[in-house]
DNA sequence: GCAGTCACG
DNA sequence: ACGTACGTGACTGCG
């Protein structure tokens, strides 16, 4: 039989040592993780390498120790533990529990105590005993069995202190460690020691005469000195530190020897304190994981044909799909259920039959789906226009926390407690490994995942009505979807030909920069790394260093701009990533993405993404085409209208943000502004400046107008002075003056913080949600974050809200009004439509009508529209 | 897969 | 003192 080794962990110490290492994690339900999951870390890399036969986790048991007798002071003016920390410990403990080790306290006793006692007691029989603690005070307790790991730069390293170790280290011995904390103290424990006593002299004073009491029996024979004097007007407290410092190994504890053998975790526990966590990455790594996800036996049916019987009123309905990309990828199958035996639909059967289609299009027949917009794209490609979407657990979930991630039915139903379904990534693999399974595989797969979707709705729908989000989430958000969903397949019109001419021409511009570049810089390099360009700006031509990144110069457009005038390189570096950008992404991306049966591309919006509400756009992201330059704008021409005698109309919202900000804060100022219809920088430029509107130069407005901004994104002085390049200080200043004339907005934005400090979340005018976990965060950098957002997230949200209730106005009304036109893109506040010439006039009159009043405020909304032959033009 | 950069509102 | 403007997505280089 192998030798017998007993790991003793310091459970305090290694919790804060790995909570100040890592940055302040959080699970998708806002607890902090960062202690546990560095916890788990360590041990994890421990096991596997010590392999020992038996583990305790030792913690501190309370406030009061014996050793606060000898000393009332004793770990006097600690720092209360951090919230963020305290929260952590019952998750530690159940990881703990879920390992299968052993934990211990014991009243009146620290941690150390407890090692010591159970180390010497392990050595007596001859077993291995390696300790793990952030505290270099263990290292006392080292001996030819007893090897002392000691955490180093947070957790990533450990330091192995055995007695030779020490002796290298210090000259030391193991106990000596004891003499010298009596005579250094420690100030992390309030330990007093020798004032003026540190490492070196401790050392060396213990290196001539061994230990605390040998000093002070030989103190006669010291020469009179300083140090002398501080020793002898010390020696009660530097006998009392010692005391203090001494670990007890005789602890009356109460578990012996053998209560502590280890014999690997639960693996079943530590699966679900992991999930729960949030530790994504032990999960994949973990060998366990993959047997761990077998799911009990499910019973489904897979049909050849669809009969009426098989059809209810309401039912839960999964597409199954090959991948993400719902415009173009295979259907694999649809999976019915309403709670009896699901039945699985093979996709060729699907497309041949009438049953299923007159179902699926029938809106009095209920369906209860996932991520319905996917589906109701995907099936209309097959000639399918699904209909009846009455719960969709994507934007429900969503609806409720926008801060989860994951869009997988197994992630979303796994949130709300329902475990009995997999993931996709485990059956259809990742990376390479990915691979349509067998039909049975999918057939059950997504039969799980319907089953899933009905057995979760009840729960979600009565969540989201307890907060009075159901009207959010069933009248705005999945119309929406269905809206969406038919701007996605319809589709926008790029012309080939354009794009491909303006990439030639770009590209003839490219090659006779990047040559100047090479020239000026003396060699060819590769612009396009930053490390590379880093080398020659800065090292080569010496260019002064404004800014760095983590990992090298920043090479960033906001810094060549300052080091313009140095270097004529500069601005031939600023125009080849200008142009390179448009380039690689909107000439060649958008290319890609052409379809070449329609000559359009085909976004696909997420809905159920960001925090705020907002919604994004991928493959390709049409919520960035370029129009701040000219030459990017350009790109906008290859947009036309996908029809003869059509063109493209364009709505956009004016200043909606700082309308919503006007509204929710009721600054009078404010209000007033938008009531008059001013332009609101030149108000605010008046205001801050204390100048009449006329005497209101360009530059007065361009600073109002930042200053607009960063109220808007919550301001900071720092973000301000950055953004005007102007000092700290100065932004400072601007900041407080708005303030002064803007005070009702100052005031909300003090009250939004307080009520986010006392909910945990703010709101919009819809009642959406954003919880901020960090906001009570003790990190200042952290905290500042939470504020912010808490400040941008109800009128970034709101914003939201506003356009998307246009966007269901505006269907109605275009169908009201028998009208062609077709809505096709939303960038925020901003909505593309393309329509017959026939239609500009009546557009011109409703688009604006609808989008003004889609949710009144106390301000009016404003619409600015225009119309052209290309999105170029719409402007 | 991450960091840096840059396009948009 | 602390050191960031809010929200996104795509591309490139590099380990």
């Amino acid at each position: 039989m192998t030798k017998e080794k007993l790991l003793l962990l310091d459970g305090n110490s290694l919790a804060y040592r790995a909570f100040f290492a890592l940055p302040l994690l959080t699970n998708d339900s806002g607890i902090h993780t960062n202690a546990v999951y560095g916890f788990t870390t360590m041990l994890q890399r421990i096991l596997e390498e010590e392999q020992p036969s038996k583990i305790l986790v030792a913690f501190d048991a309370g406030k009061t120790t014996f050793r606060h007798e000898t000393f009332t002071e004793y770990k006097g003016g600690r720092q209360k533990t951090p919230p963020e920390l305290s929260e952590q410990f019952p998750y530690l403990r159940k990881l703990i529990d879920a390992y299968g080790i052993k934990q211990y306290e014991l009243e009146l006793y620290e941690a150390d105590d407890i090692i010591g006692t159970l180390a010497k007691e392990a050595s007596s029989q001859d077993i291995d005993v390696i300790i793990v603690s952030g505290d270099r005070d263990l290292t006392q307790l080292a001996t030819e069995q007893v090897t002392v790991y000691i955490t180093k730069k947070g957790i990533t390293e450990i330091e192995k202190n055995t007695p030779a170790y020490i002796e290298e280290k210090y000259g030391l011995t193991p106990s000596q460690i004891i003499d010298m904390k009596g005579l250094m103290g420690d100030a992390s424990d309030n330990i007093p020691g020798v004032p003026g006593v540190g490492e070196k002299t401790a050392v060396k004073l213990l290196k001539e005469h061994g230990s605390v009491e040998s000093l002070y029996k030989a103190m006669d024979t010291l020469k009179a000195s300083k140090m002398k004097e501080k020793l002898v007007a010390n020696e009660e407290q530097a006998i009392m530190s010692k005391k203090l410092a001494t670990i007890f190994t005789d602890a009356p504890i109460e578990v012996a020897l053998t209560d502590l053998a280890y014999n690997g975790p639960n693996e079943e526990e530590l699966i679900n304190v992991w999930r729960e966590l949030g530790f994504k990455s032990l999960l994949e790594k973990s060998d366990f994981s993959v047997q761990e996800e077998e799911q009990a036996p499910f019973d489904y049916e897979i049909v050849q044909e669809v009969k009426q019987e098989h059809l209810k009123d309401v039912m839960a309905v999964h597409l199954e799909l090959a991948d993400e990309h719902y415009h173009t990828c295979q259907q694999l199958g649809i999976a019915l259920t309403d709670g009896a035996k699901p039945i699985y639909v093979p996709f060729d059967i699907v497309a041949k039959s009438d049953v299923l289609r007159l179902w699926l299009e029938d809106a009095t027949k209920i369906k209860y789906m996932s991520d319905s917009k996917a589906a109701q794209a995907a099936l209309r490609r097959a000639g399918i226009r699904l209909a009846g979407v009455d719960f969709d657990l994507l934007l429900a979930s969503y609806i409720n926390n926008p801060g989860l991630s994951g869009d997988d039915v197994a992630t979303l139903a796994k949130e709300l407690g329902y475990r009995d379904v997999q993931a996709n990534e485990t059956v259809y693999g990742k990376g390479a490994k990915r691979a349509i399974p067998t039909i049975d595989t999918l057939a059950e797969h997504a039969s799980r995942k319907a089953f899933a979707v009905w057995s979760v709705q009840p729960k979600l729908e009565t969540l989201l009505k307890e907060n009075e989000q159901f009207d959010l989430y069933k009248n705005l958000e999945l119309p929406l979807a269905s809206i969406l969903g038919e701007m996605e397949s319809e589709g926008i019109t790029v012309n080939r030909a354009t794009l491909e001419k303006m990439g030639q021409e770009l590209n003839d511009k490219l090659v006779i920069i990047e040559q100047e570049i090479y020239k000026e810089a003396g060699e060819a390099f590769n612009i396009n790394s930053p490390k590379q360009l880093g080398v020659i700006l800065f090292d080569k031509l010496g260019l002064p260093v404004i800014k760095k990144t983590k990992t090298g110069y920043s090479t960033a457009a906001d810094v060549l701009e300052k080091l313009k005038s140095e270097h004529t390189i500069i601005e031939h570096i600023l125009l080849y990533r200008q142009l390179g950008k448009l380039q690689s992404t909107y000439i060649e991306g958008l290319l890609k993405e052409i379809h070449n049966d329609d000559g359009k591309v085909h976004t696909r919006f997420q809905q159920a993404l960001t925090a705020t509400g907002r919604l994004s756009s991928t493959d390709p992201n049409l919520q960035n085409i370029p129009i701040r330059l000219e030459e990017g704008r350009k790109i906008r021409q290859a947009f036309v209208p996908s029809k003869e005698g059509w063109i493209l109309f364009s709505a956009d919202y004016s200043q909606i943000e700082l309308r919503v900000l006007a509204h929710m804060s009721e600054d009078k100022n404010l209000v007033e502004a938008f009531r008059e219809g001013m332009d609101v920088h030149t108000r605010t430029a008046m205001d801050v400046f204390h100048v009449s509107a006329d005497e209101v130069d360009s530059n007065m407005r361009r600073a109002a107008k930042a200053v607009n901004f960063g109220i808007v994104y919550g301001i900071s002085d720092y973000g301000l002075s950055q953004n005007l390049d102007i000092t700290r200080k100065e932004a400072a200043t601007f900041i407080e003056k708005y303030f002064a004339s803007f005070p009702g907005v100052k005031q909300y934005m003090d009250d939004i913080v307080q009520d986010a400090k006392f909910n945990g979340y703010v709101t919009t005018i819809l009642n959406r949600r954003r919880y901020l976990p960090d906001i009570t965060s003790s990190n200042f950098n952290i905290r500042s974050f939470a504020e912010r957002t808490a400040m941008n997230t109800p009128i970034q949200g709101s914003a939201a809200d506003i356009i998307k209730k246009a966007m269901i106005d505006m269907d109605a009304r275009l169908k009201k009004e028998n009208m062609q036109a077709k809505l096709l893109l939303q960038v925020h506040d901003e909505l593309i439509f393309e329509a017959p010439k026939e239609e500009i006039a009546l557009l011109e009159k409703i688009v604006p009508e609808v989008m003004e009043h889609a949710i009144e405020l106390t301000v009016p909304l404003k619409v600015d529209f225009n119309h052209g032959a290309t999105w170029y033009e719409a402007k």
